[in-house]
Parts: structure tokens; sequence; C-alpha cells
DNA sequence: ATGGTGGCTGGGCCA
């Protein structure tokens, strides 16, 4: 079972390069980020003739999240858990994909450490982690992937230097990173690779793909129960390649059959 | 180089 996060940066303007990627790879669970539409014009008949249901929570321009899935897809949530207050964007969806629960999330950017959007950031990481609780316990089969722009050590970022004073690698955001994964989650790219400098995120801007000038801020979480069924975990490189990419990279992780349950 | 590129749009914001 190949599951996988990607943010498309527009799927309007994605969708020839995440199509292909998606026959190429043939992922079971897709969780897509940033496709920039209202659910009307979400292309699910696209993804169905690929043999994916499709569930998708956007608001026009800006955010948007969606999962396809060819195991299944039933009780999805958009935004937040009923319990927890609810976002005013398109930032959040859960499925539950086979045996698997499935949340695809676009955490909020920050924009910088005296914006507001980075108290909403902070504030949103929280209520990330009661969303976890509250769809799921510890000990079961749960995946949160997404954009979480955040990048959580200094080796998941080309050159730190570069970014003293900014976001994404500031200590509260790390600090609200960790404290998510103390709920009970595991890195599944990190546990998996060990080496530094490997990237899910570059720049359009300053030919910083060309250049290794990236950072790994898109993440595959997963439950010990669902990690323990993990066989790799990959970053397609080649995805950020070519005509049109996307300024992500899809990242991936192959899970053995399940356990009979 | 206080810039650059790309995607929303239809001027300027957001990433």
């Amino acid at each position: 079972m190949l599951i996988t996060t990607w943010n498309v940066n527009s799927l309007k303007a994605r969708l020839e390069r995440v199509t292909a990627w998606v026959k190429e790879n043939q992922p079971d669970v897709l969780c897509m980020q940033e496709t920039k539409m209202k659910d009307e014009v979400f292309p699910a008949l696209t993804f169905a003739e690929l043999g994916y249901e499709s569930a998708h929570f956007g608001q026009g321009q800006w955010n948007g999240v969606a999962i396809i899935s060819k195991v299944g897809l039933t009780d999805v949530v958009t935004n937040f858990a009923a319990s927890i207050e609810p976002d005013h964007e398109a930032r959040i969806i859960s499925a539950k994909c086979g045996d698997i629960r499935v949340v695809s999330v676009y955490v909020p950017n920050g924009r910088s450490l005296e914006d507001d959007h980075y108290k909403y950031k902070l504030a949103w990481m929280k209520k990330l982690r009661r969303h976890a609780a509250a769809i799921a316990d510890p000990s079961e089969m749960l995946v949160i992937g997404g954009d979480f722009n955040i990048a959580p050590t200094n080796d998941d970022v080309w050159d730190v230097t570069k970014f003293d004073g900014a976001t994404h690698v500031s200590e509260p955001e790390r600090k609200a990173f960790a404290e998510l994964c103390e709920w009970g989650l595991v890195d599944v790219f990190r546990e998996m690779n060990p080496e530094p400098k490997v990237f899910s995120w570059w720049d359009y801007r300053n030919g910083s793909f060309h250049k290794g000038e990236g950072m790994r801020i898109d993440f595959l979480l997963a439950t010990k129960s669902t990690f323990a069924r993990v066989e790799d975990s990959k970053i397609d490189r080649n995805a950020r390649k070519g005509e049109k990419p996307s300024d992500h990279a899809p990242v991936s992780m192959r899970l053995s059959n399940g356990r009979a349950k």
C-alpha cells in the first residue's frame, strides 16, 4: 500500500502533472494540499477515471486540501473535528481509507515571526494535535500527511543561517511540531532515511532547486502501529523537474499489507 | 540585486 502527500500548488495548474504522476506511481492514497479551487470544480471525475474516490475541502483561490483513495474513502471530516473551534480556511480534511485513518493538512505559513499569521500557525498546530486525539487513539492506524511549513531540525534546511529570525525554523514552531509528535506520531521519512539535507520543497526563485537550496517541510506522520508496517519512504525529487512543476515534491511511504483484524 | 518565480488574478497578495 502506497500513501503519498503532495502540495500541488494549484490543482488546476498542476492537473496534468498530478495525473501523470498518479498513473505512473499508482498511490493507493494521495493527500493533496493547496488545490486552490472551490469544491464545485474539483476534478473528481478525472480521478474516478483513474480508479479513485475523492474528498475535497476547498474555498477558492487559496488553500484547499484533498484525499483520493483506491482502497475506500469513508468517514470524511472537513475542517477540524466537531469538538474543536473550526478554522476559517480550508486546511484540513480527514477520511478513513481502507484500515487507516488519513488526514491531509496544509499548515499556515506564518509569514513572519511578528505577523498575526504566525500566532495563527502556532494555534493551528495545537488544534491539529487535538484533532488527532478526537479522531483516533495513538494505538490506532493513523497518518497525517501534509505541508507543515516547519523544518523540524537544521538537517531539514539547506542553510539555517539564511533563516535567522524567519519562520519555519523558529523554536516555538519546532516545539509545536514536537508536541504533535509526542501525542504518538513519527516522522516516517526521517525514521527511514537518516541522511541530512534531503528536501521536499524548493523556492521557484533563484534557481533554488538547481542549487540544492530547499527544505523538508512535507511529512507523513504515522502512529506506531502504522509505522510498524512501513517498508520504505521516499521523496520523488524528479517531480520537481521539467515543465510546470509544483514547488513541492511528493513524499511517499509504502506499507506492507495489513494484518487481519 | 532589499531582487528573484509562479499562481491566484486582472493590481497586488501570497508563498
